[in-house]
DNA sequence: CTGCGACTTTGATCGAAATCAAAACAGGTG
DNA sequence: CACCTGTTTTGATTTCGATCAAAGTCGCAG
C-alpha cells in the first residue's frame, strides 16, 4: 500500500473497468498520453493459449476481466503453473521479448494490451512507471516464494486449504466479505487447473475437496461455488501461522 | 545481459572483490559517492542467521563471498528455502522494510552492507539503480518460478539432478570449464540444505546421490566436491527439455 | 425433456518418498 | 593418534498421494 506513497492513485483507463496498476495517474505525461493510442483490446476463449513458451511477446498487457495462468510444460506433459492472473495483473516482462512459459485463458479473457516499444519507451522516459513495476515484480516474487513453501512442504490436505484461502481472500478483498463472516466467491479453476497449480493429480484435489467438505470447512454448490462458513477454521487447515500472512 | 544496456558496466566497488549488480558505473553520480560511505562490511558464521522472518531490516547487501539461504519455516518446524545467494547477489527488497523469510548463512560469509535509508534515496534520484533492480527482480522471479516446477513436478531424482546442474552451471561460468568436458565445483549445501531446497527429506537427497553416483552420472570426494564428467548425460536426469534453459 | 461430452467423484491398488533406526564416515580437537 | 561430534549413508517399514478404472454429475444443445 503505497510504498512510495503512489499506490492508491491509479488511473482508470480509458473504458477499462479496471484500473492497471502499471500505469498510474502520477505517471499522466504526453508520453503516457501517446501510449494511450497504442492501446488495444484483445478476447479469448476458455482454453485457448495467448503465448507459447519461447514465442517472442510484442505486447505487454493488463487482464480486464477473466483469468489466465502462466504455465512450465515439460516434454512428457506434466504441466506446473507458475502464476494466475486475476484482472488488473500485468502481464509480460519488460526488457524481455521471449516468454518463458506458456500463458493460457482459463475463462472467457479480456486483455488491454500495449504495443512494447512504445511502452519500453515510456519505461525509459518515467521513472515513477519502473518503480511501479519494480514494486509489482516484488509482489509476485513474494507470491511465487509462498507458492514455494506450499509445493515444497505442505500435505495435499494443506494446499488444497490454501488456494481456497488464496482465492478466497482476494476475491473477499474485492466483493466484501458478508456480514455474517461468511466467505462467498466462485472457483475460477478446474481441478485439473488446481491440480497444476498445486503439484497433485486432479483424483487428489477432488478428494481433499470432498473431505473439507464432509468436515463442514467448505460448502460447494454446483462443482464451483464455494462457502467458507468460518474463515478461521479454514486458515487453520493450511498449516501457516495463524496470523494468516502480514506480507503482502 | 545488457537488457537495458547497461549490464556489462559494474562498478568493482571499493575493496570489494565482486562486482555490484546493483550498483553499476552508469549510475555514478554525487549520490553514489554518498552512498559508498556508508558502506560497511559484515562477517557472519555457518548457520548464523542474519535476518529473522518479521524482522525490520535497516540495510540491503551484496553477497561478496560465501553462500546465504531466503527460508520459511512453519510452526512445526518443515522448513523450504526459497532463495540461494551465491557471490554477487543482492539481498534485501527497496521499500520494504519487513523481511518475510530468516536470511542464513551457511558458510562463511562476507556481506557488504548499505543502510536503507540513503540506498532509497539513491533510487529515487537514479533511475537507472532503479532499472537495474527491476532487471534483478525479474531474474530472481525466473529462477523461483523453474524452482516451481522442480518443487512441484519432478521426482527426487531429477530434483537432484537439477540442482547439481544449476550449481554446477553457475560455477562452470565463474571457473571455466575444464578443457575435457568435465565441470568440478564444490557443493556449497550440507544435504539437510539440499533437502530444504528441494522440499525432500535429507535421507532421499542421500539415496539419489548415492544412485547416480553408483551410475556414473557425478562423482563425489569427501562429500561436498563433486565432478561431472559429463554434463550433457547429467542435463538428461533433470527431466528438462535438452536445450537446457536459454531463460536467463 | 433427452442425450451427449466434459468434468468430477469415488474406489482399489501400487509405488515413491517419508519415517524410524542404526551404522559408517568425515574432519576437527586435545 | 585416538576421540568426539555432527554429518552422511544405508536398511526396514509405513504412509500419502499417484495411478488405474469405473460410475456419477453438470450444463448445455438440440
Amino acid at each position: 500500500m503505497g510504498k512510495f506513497g503512489l499506490a492508491e492513485t491509479h488511473l482508470t483507463c480509458g473504458d477499462c473497468p479496471i484500473r492497471h496498476r502499471a500505469v498510474c495517474a502520477r505517471c499522466e505525461t504526453e508520453e503516457l498520453a501517446a501510449l494511450e493510442e497504442t492501446k488495444y483490446y484483445r478476447d479469448y476463449e476458455p482454453g485457448q493459449t495467448i503465448v507459447w513458451g519461447g514465442d517472442e511477446m510484442d505486447f505487454v498487457a493488463s487482464v480486464v476481466s477473466g483469468v489466465a495462468t502462466l504455465s512450465h510444460t515439460m516434454e512428457d506433459g506434466r504441466r506446473q503453473m507458475v502464476g494466475l492472473l486475476l484482472p488488473s495483473d500485468f502481464l509480460g516482462r519488460p526488457g524481455r521479448r521471449l516468454a518463458p512459459y506458456d500463458v493460457t485463458a482459463v475463462s472467457k479473457l479480456t486483455l488491454c494490451c500495449f504495443r512494447r516499444a512504445p511502452f519500453e519507451d515510456l519505461l525509459l522516459s518515467t521513472p515513477a512507471i519502473n518503480r511501479r513495476l519494480l514494486e509489482m515484480t516484488l509482489d509476485e516474487l513474494d507470491a511465487a516464494r509462498e507458492w514455494m513453501l506450499i509445493l515444497g512442504r505442505k500435505t495435499a490436505r494443506e494446499k488444497i486449504a490454501s488456494l481456497i484461502a488464496i482465492v478466497g481472500r482476494r476475491d473477499a478483498a474485492l466483493h466484501m466479505m458478508r456480514a455474517d463472516g461468511q466467505v462467498v466467491f466462485d472457483l475460477p479453476l478446474t481441478r485439473e487447473a488446481m491440480a497444476d497449480y498445486l503439484g497433485l493429480t486432479l483424483e487428489t484435489v477432488s478428494r481433499q475437496i470432498s473431505a473439507l467438505k464432509r468436515e463442514g470447512v467448505i460448502r460447494i454448490e454446483g462443482n464451483r461455488h464455494v462457502t467458507v462458513p468460518d474463515f478461521p477454521r479454514l486458515m487453520e487447515e493450511t498449516g501457516d501461522d495463524t496470523d494468516g500472512g502480514l506480507l503482502s
